[in-house]
DNA sequence: TGGTTTTTGAGGTACGTACCTCAATATTGT
DNA sequence: ACAATATTGAGGTACGTACCTCAAAAACCA
């Protein structure tokens, strides 16, 4: 059986009332008692039961995972897992919602933070490039009580603070398998974002530029192709570089969202003709991938990215330790073997 | 406010007593009471609060790992996630122990599950070879009350019933990695083994071998080399091989524990001059990745495999479904760029 | 020393569920 | 219609913790 704050009261030499006292941090309770107790704990290993204390005050954890208002499938995808999530958890007392907020305006975002009610929300999973304003909310958040975690992309102020991969050694990942298949022919590889502003697209072209040039000379990385999220220009930018580029060896397209790019791609190349590394599963990249359109897929499971920032959320609730081995969200590489 | 047995008593215009009666398949309950019960369940979404249940049974849950008694490090990490679990999941109520038992005797390891009891375990992740012995008294232990899972290796009953890699898969991943890494240079393909009697290798072996001999043709793989797990034997045979075929390209070595194996392949080859594919994260392996002397790993979470173990367990005592997503094992492909 | 303040203890209720007993109905068979 | 049986209800206690009140004890100050 497992020590109870009764048995801690005994050992301490305590009433129940002063346990209680000490371990919610009441005041009221003299700074050797409280040594007392807490000796206590460490001697006989106390853990508090958890459960028991949330069903004793009644607390629901409510998270909302911010997300940008536009996306495509992998938007999608995370939206089915935190939905999936809320059924998952549901027999403890857990929910997640969503609020979708254009997210090039940091203002607009910095504002629906600062209306969030510490009754109504205890933590937030951030999806929103870097700026100081956001950074801003964010801070003055966690002053308020609002637990948050920076999922996915943005501002990365600590490990503990981040869900998501580490975007320069994703590029740097994507760059060895660019090289190592390339079978040193060489040729041009064609980078495709959706927009170069943003962090995340910074490291993972750094990471990929990298590993390509210092060990791969024979290939030459043309600039960045920026998408702007507009499947009309998308389409356009792209033919027009692979008509001035006829040695197109590789393609890599670093964007989450990969479908429309890979649309023009596919029409551009024969298949087997170039190598074409992509981002994040999706039902298209999978199709892609099976039907040997795409040659590797780098991906974060959207699953894990999910439950690791409601985990971690819910673990500064609690004041608990995190177990950092779980929540380091894996960079994983896709071929059509491994699916 | 999630509904209680109370608000369900209301709605199915019965008692409490009677609520209980059908939440806990109690006799003496009319077939269309329950049914009431059932619909109320239904209507008012109805969600079991089972941190509730279990304090007020004072349930806690008591697993069992069974794994070999001798490995290396790859058994070790398996002895120090499970050791994470048992911090982690402390705060609820549960425990994760471990017994190791020679692997190589079906009948001392159906005699240990025979002499388990269902007051003492709760369930058991079994890491074990098949063999009809092990897979009566397994079956035999489920019927007794305790749950089962094959952990890692083993007999695949089902989907539900299986924490670990589609080995076939995993042997197609390294097959391809070695095909696209050897640029279309002809040669001899190593594989090394601890045993060929495990389903596990057979497997990999054959999703190894489709992929190499369908798409690259210009590889030879060699016949299997099977270590039986002796440090010395390992070494000499692995020698031998090498003497025999100058012209080896890649080497395979399909067994988890790739650290004794690796020590004589690293001396055999110069860097770069051989690609060599492994299996299981581990420090050496780790280092060796890191070094060069190892072009990829293919692993699974160790972690990730305990966690899903006991999460399944737990799930099967609650009669609980389990999130599916969250208990597929990936095959990750790892390099030094995404270690 | 007496009064004031601080610290501690004792006891209660509550959370949502399990499990028990006993009495009160309802249903069945004859 | 009666007894026998099956079903249901009412009420209690318990799990481990939180949070409340009130009184008792201890420490402090002048």
């Amino acid at each position: 059986m497992r020590p109870t704050t009764k048995d801690l009261a005994k050992e301490a030499g305590v009433s129940l009332a002063t346990v209680d006292r000490v371990l919610n941090d009441r005041t009221g309770v003299r700074g050797d008692t409280v040594k007392r107790v807490s000796e206590a704990i460490e001697k006989i290993g106390f853990i508090r039961n958890i459960s028991a204390a949330n069903l004793a005050r009644s607390k629901s954890y409510r998270f909302l995972f911010l997300l940008p208002r536009t996306g495509d499938q992998f938007l999608f995808e995370l939206l089915a897992r935190i939905g999936e999530v809320n059924a998952a958890f549901g027999s403890e007392a857990m929910r997640a919602e969503v609020a979708q907020i254009h997210e090039s305006d940091p203002h607009q975002i910095a504002n629906f933070l600062e209306a969030l009610d510490p009754d109504t929300v205890d933590g937030v999973a951030l999806m929103a490039p870097e700026s100081p304003q956001v950074r801003d909310a964010k801070l003055r958040l966690e002053r308020r009580g609002i637990e948050t975690v920076a999922f996915i992309s943005g501002q990365i102020t600590s490990d503990e603070d981040f869900v998501g991969i580490d975007n320069h050694a994703a590029g740097a990942t994507a760059g060895r398998l660019m090289g190592r298949f390339s079978e040193r022919r060489p040729g041009k590889v064609l980078v495709i974002a959706e927009t170069m502003h943003s962090r995340d697209s910074l490291e993972r072209r750094l990471g990929f530029d990298e590993v390509v040039n210092a060990d791969y000379p024979d290939l030459t990385v043309l600039p960045s192709l920026e998408t702007r999220g507009e499947a009309e220009r998308t389409d356009q930018i792209i033919r027009s570089t692979f008509a001035r580029n006829p040695d197109i060896r590789g393609v890599y397209i670093l964007s989450s969202e990969a479908r429309v790019p890979l649309q023009t791609v596919t029409q551009l190349t024969k298949a087997g003709q170039s190598l074409v590394i992509a981002h994040e599963r999706t039902p298209f990249t999978e199709a892609a991938l099976l039907s040997r359109q795409i040659d590797a897929l780098i991906t974060q499971d959207p699953g894990h990215l999910v439950r690791s920032a409601v985990r971690i959320l819910r673990a500064r609730c609690d004041r608990r330790e995190i177990l950092a081995s779980q929540e380091k969200i894996r960079i994983e590489i896709l071929f059509a073997e491994n699916l």
